[in-house]
DNA sequence: AAATCAATATCGTGTCACGATATATGTATG
DNA sequence: CATACATATATCGTGACACGATATTGATTT
């Protein structure tokens, strides 16, 4: 049955799936304190980082925010309304359309956007050897494992 | 049209970012649709797979998978609770220390968990080269962006 | 044996994402 | 141009779940 050596069979694919989530998993959780020890929730430093991070002709209204953050339209609105009422955010109307609300980082919210975004830079450069890594041992075994589908 | 090449000027760290983030989230949401569409919830599918996914020699505990989920103790009990319940995990006691569960997936865990390996193999595949190149774009910036600007 | 440490468990609380639904504005069609 | 439909945002109730604080049991040390 399986007299096959420690790192081989059908595990092998769980192995590098699993040490790639851990990876990924301790990048978010670093994420997820920087923000919270910048004062933002997790979530709220994702809305910044999508609304001020957007290329400069598309306009930034909520749903173009919730797909970005690829979440459904009332958990975005949500999410702006904490935000705004922190100060982070505003919402402008839209003179065009009025039903659209066009979301503006405030200079608050700039300030501790910028300050994050040097922190996450730093982690990613550390970072990103390890997940690339795993992400290219993962790719190579695709192919190999396309014959246990139990469909 | 601007003189200024649009991706320039200190939103261009910003831009990155969210790129990479957005990427990421896209594959997050992949992920947990797939466990739901399996019938598990994203986060026992990623219980099961920190602990089928685990190397031979170390001892499964709650307190392996905490760490390897970057979750508190407490929350990994409830995780491994809600997850025997439906039968795709067992506690299994430890005869050299009696403090311990020792976590096994079941037959029917690891059926399910080799399905989505499967369908995760395949869409990283694909994932791969966007993300990889999103990080490499990042870890350049890193050097230029140790300072927080406001615009 | 007492004190201390370690692993797991329980309970109450708060955040947040969602489905269902509502309202307002824009667009198309007869 | 009135009516139907589509789109963008907002509201409300619900449930999952992560956490801090605390408890319990078993190991380890002195």
């Amino acid at each position: 049955m399986d007299n096959q050596p420690a790192t081989s069979g059908p595990d092998l694919l769980l192995k590098k799936l699993a040490e790639f989530r851990y990876e990924l998993r301790r990048f978010l959780l670093f994420s997820e304190c920087a923000a919270l020890e910048a004062g933002l929730q997790p979530q709220q430093h994702q809305l910044l980082l999508q609304v001020a991070g957007a290329p400069e002709n598309t306009a930034v209204t909520i749903s173009y925010a919730a797909e970005r953050l690829a979440l459904k339209h009332n958990s975005t609105v949500e999410l702006v309304d904490r935000s705004e009422r922190e100060g982070l955010l505003e919402r402008r109307a839209d003179t065009d359309d009025k039903r659209r609300a066009i979301l503006c980082v405030t200079r608050k919210g700039r300030l501790v956007l910028g300050r994050l975004a040097g922190d996450h830079a730093k982690e990613l450069n550390e970072l990103a050897p390890r997940l690339t890594k795993a992400l290219k041992h993962i790719s190579f075994d695709a192919h190999r494992s396309n014959f246990a589908e139990v469909r």
